[in-house]
DNA sequence: AATACTTGTGAAAACGTTTCCGGAACCGAT
DNA sequence: ATCGGTTCCGGAAACGTTTTCACAAGTATT
């Protein structure tokens, strides 16, 4: 199947290369008439355009990457879904990059920006260092979901999160409510300025709140899959931990957290409470369902691609956007008395 | 940030554009000393080459898009993880595409392919149909994942999915083995050679040679997702379904229905039997422990990878591979008396 | 000493677009 | 009749690479 070039189709069609070109484009100044020879000469060709050979001229601002930083989760999973679902100015393509740890991933990353001349970028993950700096000098208009970048030295760049201490806050204040008296902690570390050391100060003032002072034995940190956190919780709880609710970063975390529990024979929620943090579905469908502070995926998405193209099409400077979670109180917290 | 661009490079070392295209590609006819100074050079101004204008000239396979049919599930969403962590020969820059099913989304795909110059396909989905038929028009080196083309009208395609028929037999096979009398079967459609309905047959067969012939009323048509399956299994139990097992088509579907199974006061497995297909992680961390076959993600990626780098780089005919899953029984599934 | 390869290099023509500039044809108004 | 202004269109120069071809200088072969 010969693929047609933009030549082709103007000597087909009578014309010159730049007359396709701006009908191609919709410009305004050319006839009627002649557009629609055009777009009939292409449309019998199945003419599609040469994106590369376009962004040559003009950048264009189509191409957006999307990186994610860590291990895939079903957090993760449906805001990605959202972002690559939505719908900006002009529906974007893609490219999507997974990064581990490692620096020289965020080097290949950068490398990878540059050479496709990406024009935007949305970065998903809890956490800023100095792993980004690399992405900071890629200049380009950037987007952080789930993680704040103000005061932090990515500041240049807009973020879409969650007010995390908040949320946390009230997902360890409903704990107590409920008739909890003393709450365990999973999750990142407590220092830094991410949203999980976030989580984790929201917590302790909840449990401060509450007069049941955050101890610091009760506070576990774990990578936020499922078989770290199941690994800390059965340490935590063989060891003794008296803690009678778990609050966890993460419905991973919450997940692990319940099976280590169950494996200790300890019962969810009538001997310890627990409480996730995400709202992924699968909480709802599981025994005993999970409870949770839900994280908006759609309005992040939605946002994030709002900000994102302000910055790319009208210049518009760094923006903060922070949301609120629902939280929502299932079965595996123990029922009000 | 200046941008520089080759011919910087070149006037900066005192060479020509050509030279420095040629130290970029590694050509052997280049001094060595020459090609130092190029290299220092473009260390020194941290050159970037430009992909879109080179892919002007060379087509280069570094591009490879993955289009994924439906919603993500925590299977896909390991299996793409698996993909685009994967090394192929030349590590490629993806292109996520996700597509819903009405046919212009795919057409959408086909522009996208088309627009890029991508250079490979790969393609993740449990059905081929005639939607698919607007991808047969890009003449790409593809590769479906977990569904067969042979014998359909992508044969062109190579392809590398699981023996879902045996893996089926095998999976029902158990259940009657460990006591079960009737066995359910949750999932896609019987009707034609898609995975699932090799799956159906594959479980009808290993029902008919346990003297249990599959009941068409046993038989629940459901799409594969958590609320879905959960729906149908509640109208089927409720419905004085009697099956004391049931085999669903996906990990995601088991749960759904296990949560069913949960809301009428039926315990697992002591009163019906669960199992699913795939293996996700999760699964092991449900109580009860979810029995499954799981599908080796990380085999299926690397050889995908592999069929299609040879398509890409070497010309090799479409190839199909067919790989076979393990059986794992977990608590769901009631113990041997 | 002439010939034939080899080796390293550069000039220039592609690749498929967009964009700048200029020109032709037509209009209505002086 | 001339002028200024539209409206529509084409030539040609970019954009940043790769590639083809040619050429000079050096080395080995007669």
């Amino acid at each position: 199947m010969k693929i047609y070039t933009i030549r082709d189709i103007a000597q087909i069609a009578g014309v010159s290369v730049t007359t396709v070109s701006r009908v191609l484009n919709n410009r305004p100044d050319v006839s009627e008439e002649t557009a629609r020879r055009v777009r009939e000469v292409m449309d019998a060709c199945h003419f599609v355009g040469n994106a590369n050979a376009r962004s040559l001229k003009q950048a264009d601002p189509s191409l957006v990457a999307v990186i994610i930083r860590g291990r895939m989760n079903p957090f993760l999973n449906a805001l990605t879904e959202a972002i690559l679902l939505g719908e900006p100015p002009e529906r974007a393509a893609m490219v999507t990059e997974y990064i581990d740890e490692q620096a020289d991933e965020f080097r290949r990353a950068a490398t990878l920006i540059h050479e496709r001349r990406i024009q935007g970028l949305i970065f998903i993950g809890s956490r800023i260092d100095d792993r980004c700096e690399v992405l900071s000098g890629v200049n380009l208009p950037m987007v952080f979901l789930t993680v704040s970048t103000e005061g932090t030295a990515m500041a240049r760049a807009s973020s879409v999160c969650m007010d995390d201490r908040a949320l946390a806050r009230e997902a360890v204040s409903a704990l107590f409510q409920r008739g909890c008296r003393r709450v365990a902690v999973f999750g990142g570390a407590r220092e830094g300025a991410d949203s999980l050391a976030l989580r984790a100060q929201g917590a302790a003032e909840a449990c401060a709140a509450h007069g049941a002072p955050l101890d610091e034995r009760d506070y576990v940190t774990t990578r936020l899959s499922l078989s770290d956190a199941h690994a800390a919780a059965l340490r935590y709880f063989s060891a003794g931990g008296g803690a009678d609710a778990a609050f966890c970063m993460s419905d991973m975390v919450a997940m692990g957290v319940m099976r280590a529990l169950s494996d200790l024979g300890r019962r969810v929620p009538d001997d310890v409470s627990g409480m996730g943090v995400d709202g992924i579905e699968m909480g709802e469908y599981m025994t005993p369902r999970l409870s949770t502070v839900v994280q908006p995926v759609d309005e992040i998405a939605r946002r994030g691609l709002e900000v994102l193209s302000d910055m790319i099409y009208h210049g518009a400077p760094a923006r903060h956007v922070t949301l609120g979670g629902a939280l929502r109180l299932r079965e595996s917290v123990r029922p009000a008395r």
